[in-house]
DNA sequence: CGCGTGGTTGACACGGATCAATCGTGGTGG
DNA sequence: CCACCACGATTGATCCGTGTCAACCACGCG
């Protein structure tokens, strides 16, 4: 039914769960240090050298395997958190955990850059998918940089606008779309247009569907039978970890708006 | 139209609908400018005379009558937009307009601080729900400020990452919380303590139910059914619009956190 | 080969939405 | 002053989307 599969999974403490996901064609496994100044392009647009610098003499790299606890509710948050490198789930850590992923990430982007501006704990936890490149900016530290580049500040309220942007579409999206359309909007959001076929696009899953789902705030049995339904109705055809979106402008319609 | 609540409620456009909503007792009617000290403090948590000063130069006070549209999701935000007194609505506005409520705001308080860093368009709509006083500062303007104010941009950060933590739970409530759970909590963070009983506690409705049941992302039914059912099991005690928590930890647990 | 993991499928239960009728209340116009 | 009307809230009946539970398939690894 599926080519592309791996198992392997468990790990001691936290149930890692991570396994046959496909992976992206050009990462390869374990952690690669990208040159920094690539992944401070990615994290903040850009910023100007001299900014650049004075961000390496405040952060702190630190590698970390697969598995470990990169950010936990129950502590408080000092530093602004960034992945370098490697895949990363924020979730909460319920009880014992069977840890429950509600997004994925991945390469170079923030993990955490809020919750250190409050005094308190985070609002989920998060563990390394695989190694891992953390990078660590106290916020103590990066406070005095504001004042000598302003661009620097500009930069961080455009990453946190960004994230409220987003997180206010989601809380709207759960509140007023069914499945079908929270799922529509996915399809279509991780999707590659084509250039020959103007109603259609490519779809790769680099997750586990099981992730997906939990992204979407639902369960895999349900995110199963919509990609059936789907592919019923012939919006769309699914080969394993391939989608092939048929039907762009049906998709966007049950999608809905 | 209203002595401020007033029944009305349709309008010619937009189908206004706010009456009968308990008045929350020291703010009157219509629309009175606190002082702009009281208002800055506010909204960036006492900021330095000299940066009330600058932040004065630059934003624009435009007092709005009810039923206004603040904000839009089809023109691009260029400033960013505070109340700094009267009540206004976020949501969005469906099509033709029943305009859908999803959380609703009042006194001096930030409306939308993140869009206008983004290029592009607001995720939500606003209308004003009462005569209100505008706050509008252009992010063009407000840009310099930060570089003569860095703890300007540190109180900036510290608002966006507020809103960053609270929409995340928000999200993650909506995804793993039923109704029960989400009306329990959302009765703990609106009440207010009894010096004499420790497990009880006041809270008082200062919207109309139908929009306390848009925030939670349920109908106005649910709700009626879920003060009926709680007060049935002895934990709330229900009076118009002034419900009585009567027992606190067993309303912490049904919360669930 | 058997086991573990991930995915699929079906039967079923349940939370909440939807639809519809009723009550209560405050403002309005004759 | 009262009859009426509009809006909000409540209640009951019913429907539908998803979660839950359980069985089963497929694949890769030890």
């Amino acid at each position: 039914m599926d080519t592309n599969i791996a198992s392997n999974g468990v790990a001691h403490g936290v149930p890692l769960r991570r396994a046959m996901r496909p992976r992206s064609p050009g990462r390869t496994a374990g952690l690669r240090v990208p040159a920094s100044r690539s992944v401070w392009s990615a994290l903040l647009g850009d910023p100007a050298p001299a900014v650049i610098d004075d961000l390496e003499g405040i952060a702190a790299a630190r590698p970390l395997p697969a598995g470990s606890l990169l950010l936990s509710r129950h502590e408080p948050a000092r530093e602004l958190l960034a992945l370098a490198a490697g895949d990363a789930a924020l979730g909460v850590a319920h009880g014992d955990l069977p840890f429950q992923p509600e997004r994925t990430l991945q390469g170079p982007q923030w993990l955490d850059a809020a919750s250190a501006w409050l005094g308190g704990m985070p609002a989920q936890d998060a563990v390394a998918l695989s190694d891992v490149q953390l990078l660590v900016l106290p916020r103590a530290a990066l406070q005095p940089l504001l004042a000598r580049h302003p661009e620097l500040a500009r930069q961080l309220l455009l990453v946190l606008a960004r994230q409220v942007h987003q997180l206010t579409t989601v809380a709207h999206d759960l509140m007023h779309k069914d499945a079908e359309a929270r799922f529509a909007d996915w399809l279509m959001q991780h999707s590659v247009a084509l250039a020959d076929a103007p109603k259609r696009a490519l779809v790769t899953l680099h997750e586990r569907k099981r992730d997906i789902a939990a992204q979407l705030g639902i369960t895999p049995e349900t995110l199963s039978r919509l990609l059936r339904q789907l592919s019923r109705k012939g919006l769309i055809e699914v080969k394993g970890y391939a989608v092939t979106v048929l039907d762009l402008p049906a998709l966007r319609a049950i999608a809905g708006a």
